[in-house]
DNA sequence: CTGAAAGCGCTTACAG
DNA sequence: CTGAAAGCGCTTACAG
């Protein structure tokens, strides 16, 4: 059996320094706080013993575990790798630990997944969520919840200005003297897509263009492929899609049905995905900060952690650019 | 303040239910070992005090924390979603909570990492490690270990069997008629790069093709891109490479160079990662069952928990096989 | 089958 | 500044 000699506790410091384990406990949690010289010897032993706190024993009596959920609907989304990875990052860098949670799409899994690990997190990211409003409030009411793109009343957010990065867009478009375009839009119920859409209309309308929202099915490559029927006979010369996954299927299917993107049809997507540079042509996309997303939806929930109150907070507010890469070219005479 | 009232606790069932608190813990921890009316009233008062278990004060008595580390170098790299995702999957579904942790490719990081992590975990899978075999025999003797594709004497691992791809792989363009091939290799340090490799060279070879290593900076987008140069003047007509990432970049560099794949080269990447068909054409891969590795690397680890002795456990060896899409084609005359 | 008690490794008022 | 003690919420021999 693999047993490692039982690791060393506050008690053997306590007994190799010759001071009591409160003072042990005291000099490791708060540095200064205590006489210097018996820091440095407590220190000292701990070192020597190769002590490290169990972060188990120390979450008792403080009920603090040091640890955040971050939930998202599918970890193999390449739109959340980069989420992930800023708030891995900014956990890390305060000695929390991230505990990635995956709803698989589903507010059953998702449901039950936070009801087993709530009780091990001090508060939880909501990457991407099925929960309704209520039940996000509810969660809310427990722990401390930060939504990530997606805005719930009396809960704390983090959501990027999506304004900038479109206004770029439908200008470019216009630009390239394009009069009518489409948006292929992603869940009716997420929030994102909502708050994309009426940014689009607005500036297309602003500039003089029509614009026609295009249901599609599901926010994949395959929602993407599905909607290009859609968009021929919505007969215009450019598409903005919900995200790059629509976008890049949408892409593949216009090529394989003989229509040349950025000639017979200008595409934009939205995310800047892993892997959008990759399609030919590759890809311009609305990009969005992700890896700061990330890094910010746990700084919100750190400061929620220590505010007097209960009011919600909002991240500073980040913001989208347009990426122009070869998917966007004049308008078709 | 956010305030949840305290948590429901074992005593207040106790005292719901008119029984002692360690009745409660039995009735809970161990179904069927106590009078069947007592655990139904024990677990109705439970119910209606929605009681949950604190892990943490679980964890105290039993060194059990029921949580499992998983390293990887990087988060956004696309080999790791489905490994991840396997692993989470297959750990929630006992009821365990994985821990996502990246080293950032620095054995610093994954040091200090790994420091931090392990006294609240129960074993570690290393996804990706950047560790020297000494380190990693020495995490082993701390909590167990097991590698994902790479062999450490004494530690258990989960190592697909890359032979069946690479033979479909070799067999594949020798009946295209190529002769004369190559292999863009990854980390010399690499376990996996070698045993791509050698069984490479032994299926070539047997096939009567000459095939040439050729080294690179990293196995990248820009380490794929940085060989074309040399892949061109090694002269062959086909190449494989250490990776998916390598291959799209080569793939890149080759159209951008006015090298047609797969006309002029035929190019076969490893892993079937994300993105890897939105290229033109489509990239033909040798595939590796990451979700599957990735659950069998926690099937593993939890055996290893239960296991009498310290003999090191090797998952069944999941399969590699080819995925033919376009980037390979007829041998040039 | 079930109580009563000790203990897991820490933290934190409370004294001095 | 530092001891001595109680307590965090559980589990588990030990009795009965």
């Amino acid at each position: 059996m693999r047993v490692n000699e039982k690791a060393a506790t506050i008690y053997d410091i306590a007994k190799l320094a010759g001071v009591n384990p409160s003072t042990v406990s005291r000099a490791l949690t708060t540095p200064g706080r205590i006489n210097a010289t018996t820091e440095a010897k407590v220190r000292e032993a701990a070192k020597q013993l190769n002590y490290r706190v169990n972060p188990f024993a120390r979450a008792l009596p403080t009920g603090k575990t040091k640890t955040i959920a971050f939930m998202v609907a599918d970890i193999t989304n390449p739109v959340f790798f980069k989420l992930v990875r800023g708030a891995e990052l900014a956990a890390a860098e305060v000695g929390y630990t991230l505990v990635i949670a995956e709803s698989q799409e589903s507010s059953l899994v998702e449901s039950a997944t936070l009801e087993r690990i709530l009780p091990s997190v001090d508060g939880v990211i909501l990457g991407t969520t099925r929960l309704s409003d209520e039940e996000i409030s509810a969660l809310n009411q427990q722990k401390p919840v930060v939504l990530v793109n997606r805005k719930v009343d009396g809960v704390s957010d983090v959501v990027p200005d999506n304004s900038p990065g479109i206004a770029e867009a439908v200008k470019h478009l216009a630009d390239l003297g394009h009069k009518h375009i489409a948006f292929v839009a992603g869940p009716a119920a997420s929030w994102i897509n909502t708050d994309r859409w009426n940014h689009l209309m607005k500036n297309a309308v602003e500039l003089g263009m029509t614009i026609a929202e295009i249901s599609s099915n599901e926010p994949t490559l395959e929602g993407g492929k599905g909607a290009f029927e859609r968009v021929r006979a919505a007969g215009v010369t450019a598409v903005v899609t919900y995200n790059d996954l629509m976008a890049i299927g949408l892409l593949r299917e216009a090529t394989a049905a003989g229509v040349t993107v950025p000639t017979d049809l200008s595409i934009i997507g939205f995310d800047n995905i892993f892997g959008s540079d990759f399609t030919n042509p590759p890809l311009s996309t609305i990009e969005m900060p992700l890896q700061k997303i990330g890094a910010e939806a746990v700084e919100t929930l750190l400061k929620s952690f220590v505010a007097e109150d209960d009011e919600p907070m909002h991240g500073t507010s980040e913001v989208t650019s347009l990426l122009m890469r070869g998917s966007t070219g004049k308008a078709k005479a």
